[in-house]
DNA sequence: ATTGGCTTTGGTATCGATACCAAGCTTCTG
DNA sequence: CAGAAGCTTGGTATCGATACCAAAGCCAAT
């Protein structure tokens, strides 16, 4: 009796189904492993009825390739590591899913890191991330701790800074200039005839983007000859509730406040929402505008002037780059602007 | 002169930098290989003086374990993948914020797929994630392809199917019932002398768990003998437009409505922000009740009643299964019930 | 008919870690 | 003091794919 086949493995169905591989495969469609790789990679390699005969074995045996194993040979994997402080904030989630929109077809998988706006966390993060030898890695933001820096100047990897321009990039750079966005955004007030205006941010400390378009905002008023010293900020991050506290906080402090410009949306919408609830008169009594486009906006009343900020595109672009740079592994440094724009309402 | 140990690496420095490898640093320790794997995996295994010098050699060299050759040999990687419809909503992220929360400092990293609410794009996500051999798999909701549903229970994976509650679980099942939940906040309705009650609801074609809350809601009103099929349904997503849209037409179509339970809370929000504007009161002219437990409804004017769902929770119980299972391969069906609650404020 | 070039296919080494087994050393027990 | 037991350490096979090189088959051109 013929047994040689079953006695090759030896304890057949010992204690745990061996996994079915790429040999199984290539055995049952009687052609060699390296076909039934060629089959899956790059199908126009192998004749059509070599094709047909693999897709069949590997349906019948429901075969799954094993990355891990793939991978280590190839020296890479299509794995997009992403960095973000939260996932929880619209902001980031729309960047993430504009980049996986994007990816997930070619075959790309993400890989989620959160920072929670801590550099070290970051640190740690790209440390990690570095052990699956990815194709490219994307952090959001540009601030890096001197070690995180220097792992990310150092490997082989395309680095996608995102969000944010930054002077020096390590690599490649996509996002808009917060500093310019907050200061046309005042300008639009100044130019409205708003003359005694206040910042307000939250989580300013942390969140260096926030603080940025806190200058750019006193920049612009600096210029124009108006005071340029009313800045609130909270400690904590941004929730509505602290942006309706803090448009009561702010005419209270400088009662002949006429504009109050918020470091994001969802402060301003809270704002918006408590004015209404007061019977604060928007924009006869403080005009009210934000940062970010996000959908609250359409629905506070008044609807809220804002700069709509291109997450999504953002991280579109991200995933073009990632997939042009595929084959280039040469690094050149290359900063890509994505156009924000303002969205005047009548909040302001 | 002694040249065995340049000559061992064919060219050196040829056109491509060799990664440092586990191999490397043993050299540099004058240890085997296998005692820093060991020194980094479990570090109580390895001598004090010994360890100490691993460790130094892996800060000289900058050593960054591969992790596709360690999965690869011990058959197993620490990743966890999960498949949600979007990252975008809220509720859903705050799940994988769970998850992730308590997983990163545990060494895992989390695989995050988007199905997009298609059961034939989540089937597709499964296969491509068994190819990572992780020991877990969780995905968001309980409704799957025939294919899907045979890979998740053919797999050794750990199973987890998040977020609602499940008849036949695969595995674990870790959620609430929407259908309870939904009803529990009809009988609130109907405790507080509501009487035409309506329901709205989104995308619920493809949201099953939006579907559930409506049954539910149509459950009590059905037992308490009252009108149970003033349903208003968009294809859409949800989004603050429609809601605020919504709450216009169910008015019109049905004037003398006196509660709308929307089965959402971005719906609820926007019908709120809707009534406010026009002047609609609530609840003396109609009540309005959400479902989810989002930020928004502290700020709306009135304060939104609602169903608070305990996604961070469901994320973090996921992430305890985990850990806890990641010893014991034995599948056993498992069935998890988070408590939900009640949310009662002024819009109702 | 022969040569050269192209396409298709397969063998073997390799990626970089961990598992398993064995050996050396120390410590404890009868 | 012999031998068992426990701890630390290392050698070698292995995970499952892909890369590289070689061979075979086919067609066109000389």
């Amino acid at each position: 009796m013929p047994v040689s086949e079953e006695l090759s493995h030896s304890a057949p169905q010992s204690h745990e189904r061996r996994r079915v591989t790429m040999q199984d495969v290539a055995r049952r469609a009687g052609v060699g492993t390296i076909t039934v790789s060629r089959a899956l990679s790059d199908p126009q390699k192998v004749s059509a009825p070599l094709r047909a005969r693999i897709e069949d074995a590997i349906r019948d045996l429901g075969y799954v390739p094993n990355r891990m194993a793939g991978w280590l040979s190839s020296r890479r994997s299509r794995v997009v590591p992403i960095i973000v402080p939260v996932i929880q904030n619209a902001v980031f989630s729309d960047v993430v899913e504009g980049l996986n929109d994007h990816l997930l077809d070619q075959g790309y998988q993400i890989l989620l890191g959160t920072s929670n706006y801590d550099p070290r966390r970051e640190e740690a993060l790209i440390a990690a991330f570095l052990g699956w030898t990815p194709q490219s890695i994307v952090v959001l933001g540009t601030e890096h701790t001197e070690a995180a820096r220097r792992m990310l100047t150092d490997t082989e990897m395309t680095v996608i800074e995102l969000f944010e321009l930054v002077d020096a990039p390590i690599e490649i750079n996509i996002g808009f200039s917060h500093r310019q966005a907050a200061r046309d955004m005042a300008l639009h007030l100044v130019e409205r005839g708003y003359r005694t205006i206040a910042f307000v941010g939250a989580f300013m400390h942390r969140d260096r983007r926030a603080e940025i378009r806190c200058r750019g905002c006193m920049d612009c008023l600096r210029e124009h000859g108006l005071i340029a010293d009313r800045v609130l900020s909270y400690e904590e991050r941004s929730t509505l509730d602290i942006g309706a506290h803090a448009i009561c906080a702010v005419l209270e402090k400088w009662p002949d406040t006429d504009a109050v410009f918020f470091a994001n949306d969802v402060l301003a919408g809270g704002a918006l929402m408590e004015c209404q609830r007061r019977g604060i008169a928007v924009p006869g009594r403080v005009a009210i505008a934000g940062f970010g486009g996000l959908p609250i906006g359409t629905r506070t009343t008044p609807e809220l002037t804002t700069v709509v900020s291109p997450r999504y595109q953002v991280g579109e672009m991200a995933a073009r780059v990632i997939l042009e740079t595929k084959d280039a592994p040469r690094k050149k440094k290359r900063v890509i602007e994505v156009p924000y724009s303002l969205l005047i309402r009548q909040s302001t």
